[in-house]
DNA sequence: TAATTTATTTGACTTACGTCAAAGATTCTC
DNA sequence: GAGAATCTTTGACGTAAGTCAAATAAATTA
């Protein structure tokens, strides 16, 4: 539980009462590894937060070629915000990269949650913002041409990836082939 | 007026008493083609929706080149919000495509409607998502690998762009030299 | 620990697309 | 409406990176 705290603390000073609240209405899950967590098609019920482990998130394109659009770590909330909010079907997969432990709440939970303190409007509006902003950042390292500066930003900005992940992944993150990837590395 | 009570409509029901609220804090503006409207690195202080005219959002990489990332049309909300809603420097910059008309709010305005009027903070979470949407679809428009396909899927997806922009623009935002973009065109 | 699967590297070959350059079209502006 | 500026097309050429194929290497599993 601490980590969440962790990281709702980074937007908001939460009271003795709000954290009671939020006892209430969290879960905890385990997976293992390569366990589908989401389907691409099918509403977001859960809000989770990643307390151990990893996880990939991916669609399958026109051709059938998964598409990794994004890591999470540790730390790190797991919520297809898109599909989570509207409830509306999402656009992506998401399946562990090693055995992973989730704390979670419903979509009900959390709607009544922010209707009883309704502060965490304004969290949610900046983590939603912030999301934003992740995005970003992303489509700015995909418009970089060539292969070789993609991996080098990556590097840069998100090292634990490289650290943690099979290199398919991050070929596919990249939007390069697996032999590029591979060379890129190799100085080549 | 009209143009975004009808945009907020989609969202929620609006009362006379909202209505003349929102008459309060909104004020318009006019603009000659190709001025500038927000510079990157700055703090958007406006939430803006174009009344009429064209828009085009984009940064410059790390070579100086300009690296379009929207177009946006009459009835469409223009807010950099990763920028609006944290008050933080915004990575974008935003310049019109055509004479352009624009009605905005200040975010202190912004913020003091949504708070006497709470019911709206789920417009904007709504808002804010649609907005995650819209780069999700970006974000898979530019991992599509052949140039002719981008194209194409951009003519499906926003017919308008098309019509309205130069090609060069459409190049930048389609992530390929303005030539190919006009081979693509000529079917070669 | 051998067997099998999965991950990564390396090589050879091909091609889509970027770049440079120049010619036509349009569109502004005075 | 002539001239200038901007936009678009076309051609020639080089190269980054994709694809296919096969060899290692590392990680799982029996």
């Amino acid at each position: 539980m601490q980590p969440v705290i962790d990281f709702i603390s980074t937007y908001t000073d939460i009271s003795n009462e709000e954290m009671n609240a939020m006892l209430g209405i969290i879960h905890t899950s385990s997976h293992q590894k390569n366990e589908i967590l989401h389907r691409q098609g099918s509403i977001t019920t859960r809000a989770a937060f990643i307390i151990k482990g990893g996880v990939r998130s991916f669609y399958t394109d026109e051709n059938g070629v998964e598409r990794i659009t994004a890591f999470k770590f540790e730390n790190q909330p797991l919520v297809p915000f898109e599909s989570f909010i509207q409830q509306t079907p999402s656009q992506l997969n998401a399946v562990t990269l090693e055995p992973t432990e989730l704390i979670w709440t419903s979509h009900g939970e959390f709607l009544s949650f922010l209707e009883t303190f309704p502060k965490y409007e304004k969290v949610l509006r900046n983590i939603l913002s912030k999301n934003l902003m992740l995005q970003n950042e992303q489509a700015k390292l995909l418009r970089i041409n060539a292969s070789r500066e993609r991996y080098e930003m990556l590097c840069k900005m998100h090292p634990e990836v490289i650290q943690r992940v099979p290199l398919k992944y991050i070929a596919s993150y990249l939007d390069m082939a697996l032999e590029t990837l591979s060379r890129v590395r190799a100085g080549k």
